[in-house]
DNA sequence: CCAATGTCAGGTTGACTGATATGC
DNA sequence: CGCATATCAGTCTACCTGACATTG
């Protein structure tokens, strides 16, 4: 039995915003924080149905894109970690997954060599350029919305990851 | 050793927003969609830290919250799950939780035999007061938003949501 | 008989803690 | 030496699929 998506015949989230109201203060808070939790799964489970054919997770698909967008297709692990906020053994445990598939292998780093470089393969290149293909033909799991309203939902989540320090200035 | 975060030294998304321009079209969806995904972690990071000493998870705090709503403290796991848009064995899974907890009883539903309520216990209506009183103190992980943010966001995430047939109308 | 409700068994992912080998 | 890098072992939540008993 898989999850019941019949829609509601309300707003569940305008909804749970007026019940919090009558309560509590910060209703536009908890409505805000909700919503980006629903918005979340909307987008991942369009990316990652995209993405199954090509046996590619989201977190995945991020390392090889990461790498793609390199000038040597090469980056340490640390630093891939930084860059997506992942902790490092899921690191490990992704490239691993990635290695298996023959995307991406192991590399000593010459300067650093406490350093490991995960580096694209030429089959990891042509997965994610495929991979990016598909996503683009499903808006990326972003129905509804145009440029405008688009624009404006990153402009307001950079604040967000500004002030919690996902990055300076 | 922890997820790194330091902070960076530039935004990392639109960083990416830009290579990704350089090379394919919908930059402008790729980079609102990643800007979800951390905005997602951002946000579940410090709610679950507030959470945590009430030995809740979000997934069991937005099940009580739901029981609270109702004037009853009581609804059926299948509606609790439409609601939540979670799968019926997550719904199973976390109420066994609650259960154990102490948070929530299971009835059967008079009407319906097939049917099985959750019910909140006192215990679980007091910690729900509570752990909603502590959500409030921590803006519910939304630093950094004004009114004006946080009312542009959930309209902008509404629509997605409703073109994503989450609800009708 | 068919549909709906909830549960159970079993598999996957990802994120975490704590410990460890290696190199700067 | 302290610190950084990556890995390993083990735990946890959440999600999924498929099968099943019970009831409408």
């Amino acid at each position: 039995m898989p999850t019941d998506r019949r829609p509601l015949k309300f707003d569940p989230i305008a909804e749970a915003g007026r019940q919090w109201a009558a309560r509590w203060p910060l209703a536009t808070e908890a409505e805000a924080a909700i919503s980006i939790f629903r918005a979340y799964r909307i987008v991942l489970d369009t990316v990652e149905a995209v993405l199954e054919p090509f046996e590619l997770t989201f977190a995945r698909y991020e390392t090889l894109l990461l790498l793609h967008f390199t000038p040597t297709g090469a980056m340490a692990l640390g630093k891939v970690g930084q860059r997506l906020q992942v902790h490092p053994t899921s690191i490990t445990n992704s490239v691993d997954r990635l290695v298996t598939q023959g995307f991406v292998e192991r590399v000593h780093d010459e300067r650093d060599r406490r350093a490991i470089l995960a580096r694209l393969t030429p089959s990891g290149r042509e997965t994610v350029e495929r991979a990016t293909a598909a996503l683009a033909t499903s808006a990326f799991g972003l129905p509804g919305l145009d440029g405008e309203d688009l624009r404006s939902l990153t402009a307001v989540l950079r604040k967000l990851r500004l002030a919690a320090g996902d990055f300076d200035e």
